[in-house]
DNA sequence: ACTGATGCGATATAACATAACATATGGCAT
DNA sequence: ATGCCATATGTTATGTTATATCGCATCAGT
């Protein structure tokens, strides 16, 4: 089980990578490694999580070491920060742009990306009526997944 | 022209205390306070600019005070949190629960409330489609105002 | 070689938020 | 009145998240 899910992160890096390429954007070792880490990790990591999990290969791993590298798959749309957690997951839809939309469930803290063009369409429109052009947005609904709402039925 | 101002303030405390008397809960003289910050300010304030100006007249004041008048307005849902900010506004529209969804300017830092029904309600389908129940939505798109998109035409 | 852009090292500090325990107050049952 | 509980706040300390700034190395274009 652990076999294949290595091959998936790698399959995931070499993705990032190529996207990187034709972006013009450089996936350095350091930037591959923190992508890695946050396709290893179970669910949300924060920034000092992925800190202590890099020093264990990067001795002189400080903050701006794991921010600059998150700051850079950020911009290049591989994770996403959840502004609620402050945290970080990766885009579970790399390579089309989308305004991503997360489902954080307070009970078992898992974290969902969904990505509901409705919504999206309703609030690009909201957001043209005032006049406002939105470079990012933030959507995230916390509260009980379907796993935590049924009383352990079975 | 800040007289008329504070008159409003004033009249959205005395709103505020009624919605608390209605609720079953207490608004006290630190709550009022901080509300009264908050209502004060010109735009959103950080729970530290609050703590500063909340110190000039109550000497003793230190992170949990305000911390705590922040999570009972909030509970209240007097004000809101913005999270892309860490800092705080008054709710536009208390009385009428809502899924807050806010314009944050990039340029001048405006914060806009507005309520698109449409959307509240797209997002809200998503979420029962993943048997998903929120409690509580954020939504906030940044980017730019009309003001400063207009290259100040006069 | 010079220059500018980028990536990263390294140190320090800023900004944001909570834990844990103490004290005060008021309502209420005995 | 006394004891008890719940709520609000005081108090001290600490934990967590994020950035500023300066320096060095590399590399591409000139
Ligand atoms: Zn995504
Ligand atoms: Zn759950
Ligand atoms: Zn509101
Ligand atoms: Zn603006």
């Amino acid at each position: 089980m652990g076999a294949k899910r290595r091959r998936r992160v790698m399959a995931q890096l070499d993705q990032a990578a190529q996207a990187c390429v034709r972006a013009g954007a450089q996936m350095t070792d350091l930037r591959r490694t923190v992508l890695r880490l946050i396709l290893e990790a179970e669910g949300p990591a924060t920034a000092y999580e992925l800190l202590d999990r890099l020093k264990r290969t990067r001795k002189g791993a400080v903050p701006p070491t794991v921010y600059r590298a998150l700051d850079f798959l950020m911009a290049q749309r591989l994770v996403h920060k959840l502004e609620r957690l402050n945290a970080f997951v990766p885009c579970a839809e790399t390579g089309h742009q989308h305004m991503a939309q997360f489902l954080i469930c307070r009970e078992c803290g898992t974290v969902a990306e969904i990505e509901d063009r409705a919504a999206a369409r309703a609030l690009e429109h909201a957001a043209g009526r005032e006049g406002f052009q939105p470079r990012h947005t933030v959507i995230e609904l916390e509260g009980t997944c379907a796993a935590c709402s049924h009383p352990a039925s079975g």
